[in-house]
DNA sequence: AAAGGATCATGGTCTAGTCCAGATTAGGCG
DNA sequence: CGCCTAATCTGGACTAGACCATGATCCTTT
């Protein structure tokens, strides 16, 4: 209880509390070390042989214990660069419907989108069957890598039926926001989300554009979205560094 | 792709592709080894040194192996106790607002709860805040841990207003919901939930009702129940084994 | 000043063990 | 037949290294 205090700030009182006893020295003092660590600017941690010779301890075990810090999304890792402390989460309202931009802003937060590809492919038959279109029908696919204060935390893949929106592969889709593309260019707007979320690992296209090593674990967001007629009308695969959300949701049960 | 064609039986085109080129031999040979276990009986994995042995690695190679795997929630671990290919995950529909028992049991799995506590606690800091009440009020505490098919995958926690629900520590809470009771016994239905979706790690007493070993990955759901009068009338945390579970959500978002 | 290349540091991967505590199991005893 | 104990097995934790590919940096060359 109290060598854990300060290993989750949040109260819950129940879990995270004391982890196996021998290693907790280790995981107390590498958090010791997160917490002294400038609030801005760099918040890398020293290199694991640093490290290891500070706490007088082998890479293996302090692998392990850097490890588990990462599962509890304390701290994370860019591949092959280094270790990092974790920002506080960006708390993403799943109902609340707001472009990516808006939502980080409105937590004094910067907010950054790059366009990794956008063309037209081949649905294979996942993303057909999600579009209610047949197998390897043509859709618009956009990728896109998004950060928070510079560093990237979200993998996104949409893939949007064609015939809803012809054409749109030739705006800006760096800069503005898919929604607004769609309200304004093409009188859509999302009315119902059907969500599935689901824990993964980075690995693939995902992993390398979030710099993120093989095997970390992700939070995976699948959604279909439909029209104001409740026809669908896009798809998104998300993949979320999992230490850099919380989700959060307010609604009304349907059974009552 | 090809090699982790069978990684991830769902439609990922994107993460999950090729992890690390030498350990991916490993996990291969796992992943055939976990397909090749029987539906039915045990699922579980040779002991870390009969693997090893099998696949002429070494323990720590091996570990880290499984322990990518475990991430994925291909397979998972019981503490000292081994190492068990991962069942098809339970569909939890946050807005359903189903008991546990009819959720599991819709699927065609068999659901179990054990009480493992229930009594009038002092609210700590943070659960006095979210019901609403002073710190250091007594309160109801229940907790309980939840099987499907045998497995314990949740661990939770409930925390109710006594003026709410007098006397309620009395009824069985082992074999009956608590959103029946709720009900019946007191004329209460739930008609708003607040979600807080997050991800964190096993420890402490929820690990252990679990069997899951320090550090392994967790899914967080906090949740805060209003009545029909929008009074708050209980809050619950809950910890699942992150394998066992995928959310899903059917909703209209909010500004359209 | 920009481009290119060489060097160095870092994490990623792997080997070959040891010791320990908890869980399981097989016997033996009442 | 049930209870208890002792032996065994299992994962958990740890040591002490090594080699490699990539990322970062600096320095030269153009």
């Amino acid at each position: 209880m109290t060598s854990m205090a300060q290993y989750d700030a949040s109260d819950n009182a129940s879990a995270e509390q004391s982890l196996s006893p021998q290693a907790s020295r280790l995981r107390e003092a590498l958090l010791e070390l997160v917490h002294g660590l400038p609030e801005k600017g760099s918040r890398r941690l020293p290199s694991e042989r640093q490290m290891m010779l500070a706490f007088s301890t082998t890479r293996i075990t302090l692998r392990e214990a850097l490890g588990q810090l990462e599962n509890a999304g304390r701290i994370y890792r860019e591949s092959r660069r280094g270790w990092f402390a974790a920002a506080p989460r960006l708390r993403y309202e799943l109902l609340a419907g707001l472009p990516f931009h808006e939502m980080v802003e409105s937590q004094q937060r910067q907010a950054m989108t790059h366009l990794l590809s956008a063309e037209t492919v081949a649905a294979s038959r996942g993303i057909s069957q999600r579009l209610g279109l047949p197998e390897s029908a043509p859709v618009y696919r956009i990728v896109r890598a998004r950060a928070i204060d510079g560093r990237r935390v979200l993998y996104v893949e949409h893939h949007l039926r064609p015939d809803c929106f012809p054409g749109i592969l030739s705006f800006d889709l760096e800069g503005m926001s898919l929604t607004a593309l769609y309200r304004q260019e093409y009188a859509i707007r999302i009315s119902r989300v059907d969500y599935e979320l689901g824990s993964t690992v980075f690995g693939g296209p995902a992993g390398e554009a979030l710099y993120a090593a093989p095997g970390t674990p992700a939070q995976r967001i699948t959604r279909v979205n439909r029209d104001q007629n409740g026809r669908i009308v896009d798809c998104d695969d998300e993949y979320w560094r999992h230490d850099a959300i919380e989700l959060t949701l307010s609604a009304v049960p349907r059974p009552g």
